[in-house]
RNA sequence: GCCCCCGUAGCUCAGGGGAUAGAGCACCGCCCUCCGGAGGCGGGGGCGCAGGUUCGAAUCCUGCCGGGGGCACCA
């Protein structure tokens, strides 16, 4: 019986005890199963009568009580206590709990999917790097969670895009294509330029496929190194997130949106919608009107279109191209624009609450030191995959909440032990595999036999626990949009599998006879390593067979 | 000045209003006659402060203190 079920049963006997009168009280849509801290109070416990109570007008006890007689009944269900101030805490045949393993198995790679989400057509865009420059750290933790949250979207049903906006057009490309040639000259980068050591390296990849350029007239030679350094900037960021194992579905230019005219149309657009008004010499947006704390400029005095402009004009596109949920991945340095992307939202007709949402993450550092392309002391991620690898990168990213600033420290990855759950967790795995091969050598074999009644052990109801909450931990981290609830679990379901590893055998021992005991045990085993497989493929990260 | 995030064990961090607040590291002591000891078992120690909401608050609200980040007709 897994949670799920059992949750099922417990609104299936709050319905009975409504339709028979013994109660009065509307049934949840979803009733909370939980594993409980202390062993003592049972395999599962929920806490629905101490939050009906008050609803159906009686003591969270009495409710409680009520409820425990009808669940006892329930096939699978060995014994309901009522504890405390109203805790339902159930206890399942060991059978009937070891069931799972097999439900588990015979599942594969989609156990733990859901259709939580199933329904929502999502556009889901991150890094969004400007390319004049390597992806560094900060943009490296955006692709670790945004590639593991689009996993854990798809895996709970939902429909989603992933996507790149490439920051092309604008000032700072003109200062990119001029820090290029001036390092091809060999002259110092001008002032507010691009100053890391990559741009050295472009400058001789441009001179490469350009040995023209010191011949060509200066604005033409800025706009060469520009254009040129660019298409190497473009196609090493691809190269180094497909190293990464992230994928983006749309990579979206800036310079096309301008180049299509699309801004002027989203100035009109939203000026239709009677948000546009013109002072001062430009043209502007009230977003005021929508909880912006100033209106914002959208085209300049001197007539060019601000970023703000083509951040509408991109929200309009991806509205065109029919995405009703926009999720925007920002660094914490933007978290000013979730009030103005609300209100880009809001003017063209969107409800912000459904249609846009902003995730904004903290700063991440390694070695203590912020990074700036600018000051060129980049960490890049090119560096880092080189360094510690694309499994401790990603695993190390995403076992924790964007909303906190992260200092990683760079030597600490790099460790094989228990400092990095990695390894941790890919241990267990590798140890899960190595154990099913040794059976199957011995002539231990699942489809000989399986028996959950034999599946007694402390170790094994802990262990079945673990994998049995997999499922409604995957749709919660989807919802919350929180990968690092699943690493997290990973964790726990790797530390109960080496306590029942410590405690249990699936091989036999020496010339002993196979038995349901072996098999039933090597179905658990199989189950543990599918769920940390199908766990850490959400994350992004390898299931080793051995290490 | 205004806005966002954070404050939990010596350190790095978990903890979607529930029972005795968890894990790793570090420290001390145990477990190798057989499935991988990259493991397991035991020990000491903690919710920044003050109010409020609630049957119940680390969690929600307010204020304060401390740390980080941000407030352009730049991109």
């Amino acid at each position: 019986m897994t949670p799920a079920e059992l949750a099922a049963a417990i609104r299936g006997c709050l319905a009975d005890a409504v339709a028979a009168g013994d109660l009065d009280v509307a049934v949840p849509d979803e009733v909370r199963v939980e594993r409980p801290r202390s062993r003592e109070h049972g395999d599962w416990a929920t806490n629905v009568a101490l939050q009906l109570a008050k609803a159906a007008g009686t003591s969270p006890r009495a409710l409680a009580t009520a409820l425990a007689e009808r669940l006892g009944e329930v096939a699978g269900v060995k014994s309901v206590e009522v504890a405390g101030p109203g805790f339902l805490n159930v206890v399942l045949d060991t059978a009937a709990a070891g069931e799972l393993a097999r439900v588990v198995v015979e599942a594969g790679d989609v156990y733990g999917h859901n259709e939580s989400l199933s329904g929502h057509v999502i556009n889901l865009e991150f890094v969004s790097a400007n390319p004049t420059g390597p992806l560094h750290v900060g943009h490296t933790r955006w692709a670790a969670l945004g590639d593991s949250i689009a996993r854990l979207l798809r895996a709970s049903g939902a429909d989603v895009t992933t996507e790149h906006y490439t920051n092309d057009a604008g000032s700072q490309m003109e200062t990119f294509g001029a820090s290029v040639l001036a390092r091809v000259r060999g002259d110092d980068v001008p002032e507010g330029g691009y100053r890391g050591a990559y741009v050295a390296d472009l400058a001789q990849g441009v001179l490469a496929r350009r040995p023209d350029l010191l011949g060509l007239d200066p604005a033409e030679a800025v706009a060469v190194a520009r254009d040129e350094a660019y298409a190497l900037q473009i196609a090493e960021m691809h190269s180094v997130l497909a190293e990464f194992g992230v994928h983006f579905d749309v990579w979206f230019s800036e310079r096309d949106l301008h180049a299509g005219g699309a801004v002027e149309r989203a100035v009109e657009r939203l000026r239709e919608q009677g948000h546009v008004f013109d002072a001062d010499g430009a043209v502007w947006l009230r977003t005021t009107d929508f909880g912006d704390d100033k209106d914002r400029v959208m085209i300049r005095g001197d007539g060019a279109p601000t970023y703000f402009a083509s951040d509408a004009a991109y929200y309009l596109s991806k509205r065109d191209r029919g995405f009703p949920e926009k999720i925007y991945m920002l660094g914490a340095d933007h978290h000013g624009y979730v009030n103005r992307l609300r209100a880009i939202a809001a003017c063209a007709g969107d409800d912000p609450d459904i249609n846009i949402e902003v995730l904004i993450g903290q700063l991440v550092s390694v070695g203590g030191a912020r990074l700036s392309k600018r000051a060129g002391t980049i960490v890049e991620l090119a560096d880092l995959l080189a360094w510690i690898g694309s499994d401790a990168v990603r695993y190390s990213l995403a076992r924790y909440p964007a909303n906190s600033a992260l200092a990683l420290v760079g030597e600490e990855l790099r460790k094989q032990t228990n400092d990095n759950p990695v390894f941790y967790v890919q241990y267990a795995h590798a140890r899960a595999s190595g154990v099913g091969r040794n059976a199957r050598d011995l002539g231990v074999r699942t489809e000989d036999g399986f028996d959950p009644s034999l599946l007694d052990d402390v170790t094994e109801t802990a262990l079945l626990a673990q994998l049995g909450e997999f499922p409604r931990v995957v749709a919660m981290a989807a919802e919350l949009r929180e990968p690092h609830r699943v690493a997290r679990h990973l964790e726990s379901l790797a530390a109960a599998y080496h306590k029942w590893y410590d405690e249990r055998r699936v091989t036999p021992m020496g010339d002993e006879a196979v038995t349901d005991t072996h098999r039933t045990r090597l179905w658990l085993n199989e189950a543990t390593g599918q769920v940390l497989r199908n766990g850490l493929a959400l994350l992004g990260v390898s299931a080793p067979e051995r290490m």
